[in-house]
DNA sequence: AATTCAAATGAAAAGTTCGTGAAAAATTGA
DNA sequence: TCAATTTTTCACGAACTTTTCATTTGAATT
């Protein structure tokens, strides 16, 4: 079962010599050119992770990874010409699992690539972990410390949010894109209140630790270990 | 720049052969045999890695792992008698980042610290550096010689500008530029209450260096090696 | 050594952000 | 439809951050 790369990438050269590493170390991959065709393309044909150039000419590499993740739970490693961009990438903004800057080294890209793989595989089959809490999304229930909690449908997703990457800091306004359907709709202490209600919830289990931690000024995260 | 392992055990012969298998695979090595000089050690003398033996005589393994998290990001190999305490090692309570059952081979434990060491140095994404200096963008935290730092929202953004380009000197204008988001509002000794606060956190972790360097009738500059 | 002036410092004031409870609005489902 | 539940809004106090300011320190220049 080999796991199944997708790179988009429009430099022909840059494409043949990724696709050429990750064969080589084992990997399935499959190509497209232009990042229109990406969406398509994933509704059909499942793959295990995106090896995204941000840089593409047809379509911003930024907006189309927000639309793969609102529909799919893929991890995405983003290509990158400058290093300027990164900020956004890897900070809050879009939440990129890993980057590299070009030029880059087929081997390194490798490695990364593995290195995510290892990192969200644990997480995916359903069954995604973060310290005491178990998700399971086909009865879209969360449990915390094996106790199942009791959540409203907004909970769950923020929750689920939080768990996916224990330790990332999202501000509310990221939050917000990521979980709710019209993300414009404006909001002054909505993110706050149901952090306040899971938190409550998450007390009736555990009540001396808080494994949400506020970021002051920047916002929500949920604490790697106890 | 040879990595630099800490071994903790209490059994002379163990430690012996661990200590000679790493120097010859090229590693640096200190050996304690006690738990509770762990924590003064490495707030003098960062190391890249620590091989813990959790059944050590003077303190409990697994607290004293807890411990050493809380203060600093260094990687931690565990080592058990008991195969099924590692249950609870490997699983959501602790962490490590590997573990090995007593017997091992030296060889083993070799191998292990080079692939944890592989994978932590790659698996924070978005970690820049200058001297001492991590920053993890998507965790917001900046480390100092392993030790995260508690910064608020300007701090956090004046150092990174600061560790982005060591050695620049950056006037009070052009860092307001960089950092604030209304940049207009120029008032007097804002930055240098700024630097103030940084520099005071930066000493509770090396109190003897100050990293940052005043340019008098200039700015501010990092120091590019200490 | 004296002078000068930028920088460091401590402390207080001003300004933000958060957490919270309660109530209003919207949604759901019987 | 109506009641129950969920989601949003809002206002306030507490906690924390940022700014201001007066004073001291200290480096460079004369």
């Amino acid at each position: 079962m080999k796991p199944k790369i997708l790179i988009v990438e429009d430099e022909p050269s840059i494409t043949d010599t990724i696709q050429y590493a990750l064969e080589t170390d084992g990997f399935d991959t499959v190509a497209l050119s232009s990042g229109t065709a990406v969406i398509p393309l994933l509704s059909q044909d499942p793959v295990d992770l995106i090896v995204l150039d941000i840089g593409l000419p047809d379509i911003n590499g930024l907006e189309l990874c927000k639309t793969i993740r609102k529909a799919h739970d893929i991890p995405i490693i983003f290509l990158t010409a400058r290093a300027d961009e990164i900020d956004r990438v890897v900070g809050l903004e879009i939440g990129a699992d890993d980057y590299l800057t070009k030029p880059f080294s087929p081997r390194e890209l490798s490695a990364r690539v593995k290195a995510v793989l290892r990192r969200t595989r644990r997480a995916s089959p359903s069954t995604m972990s973060a310290p005491g809490f178990k998700v399971d999304e086909s009865k879209r229930r969360i449990s915390y410390f094996d106790k199942i909690l009791d959540l409203s449908h907004y909970e769950f997703k923020i929750l689920k949010t939080f768990i996916r990457r224990p330790g990332h800091v999202y501000s509310r306004d990221r939050l917000m894109d990521l979980v709710w359907e019209e993300p414009e709709t404006s909001m002054d202490r909505t993110v706050d209140t149901h952090i306040k209600n899971i938190r409550a919830k998450l007390k009736t289990v555990k009540p001396d630790v808080d494994p949400i931690v506020t970021h002051r000024g920047m916002g929500y995260s949920l604490k790697e270990e106890l």
